[in-house]
DNA sequence: CTAAAAGACTACTATTTCTATGTACTTTAT
DNA sequence: ATAAAGTACATAGAAATAGTAGTCTTTTAG
């Protein structure tokens, strides 16, 4: 499961994206208007800003904007700023690798190869979703036949 | 990340896969073997039994063995009963499924449907890959070119 | 030049989940 | 009868997650 950090994250860069040619929007007004915790949403925005993904202007008329096209802000970008690895299991992890405390002989070990396998499906995925994407995603319902 | 109970839960299904020809084995021999503290050890093969995949036996030469073929256990059997959810977002899960609560509208979410497809891609490698699959990648080290 | 708006930074607290352990009980083979 | 093993339930400790509070800094407007 996703951290809630890790949801908001996605929601926030979500409405920015769709605001690309307003004026930066105020950690308030995006923590209303998605249902955040306000200071919480700070914290996270932040990391996302010292990421590099999100613009900031402090003082009034101030607030967030995205710093990139949101066509180049893919899932696993985010995912990997608020929530680490990718991987079920740390080793088989790409960024963020460990070695399993338990482990008897990583070279060989079945379940690092499921992992490993399980990894590349999801980050496939991941890797080329985009908030752009998800934004025109929302355009569409889902049919009702 | 898998908890550890769920990466305990899976070695201990391998190792009794190995063994399905030899007698029960017992708890202590199995958290020795694996390096599973032995009480943690003896809750999860609980679990894993109540929920049949395992038989047990008490009292002297009891232990435990595999209750189905290893090639009938698939990852997503057990992480559903270790770990629950598959999905990374409540509302996008087939099995444990609820709405999140700072959700406006599930239909249009554009987030839920890019995490449907993410569950998609994991689900189909987890429920592809089996006790007996692992078992066998283990005979295969990975080439040293 | 001051006040207000807004983000930045640091620290702390609360809650939940995960991991593990302890104690007592039941079943079974010898 | 006794010892070997699993069963059941309760609890504790640790770590991660989620959220809050307070203070500082920057910027704009008047």
């Amino acid at each position: 499961m996703l951290s809630k950090k890790t949801k908001y994250a996605i929601k926030a860069l979500v409405l920015l994206g769709k605001n690309m040619d307003q004026p930066p929007m105020q950690i308030a007004r995006i923590a209303e208007d998605e249902r955040i915790p306000k200071k919480f949403l700070e914290q996270i925005l932040l990391d996302l800003r010292n990421a590099g993904y999100l613009y900031s202007k402090k003082g009034a008329g101030g607030g967030y904007s995205l710093n990139k096209d949101p066509k180049d802000i893919f899932l696993v970008d985010i995912l990997r700023i608020t929530d680490g690895p990718i991987a079920m299991v740390p080793c088989a992890s790409l960024k963020f690798y460990h070695k399993c405390d338990e482990c008897h002989d990583e070279v060989t070990c079945g379940i690092r190869k499921a992992f490993i396998e399980v990894r590349d499906a999801s980050l496939k995925v991941l890797g080329e979703t985009s908030i752009s994407d998800i934004i025109e995603k929302e355009k569409t319902a889902i049919p009702s036949v």
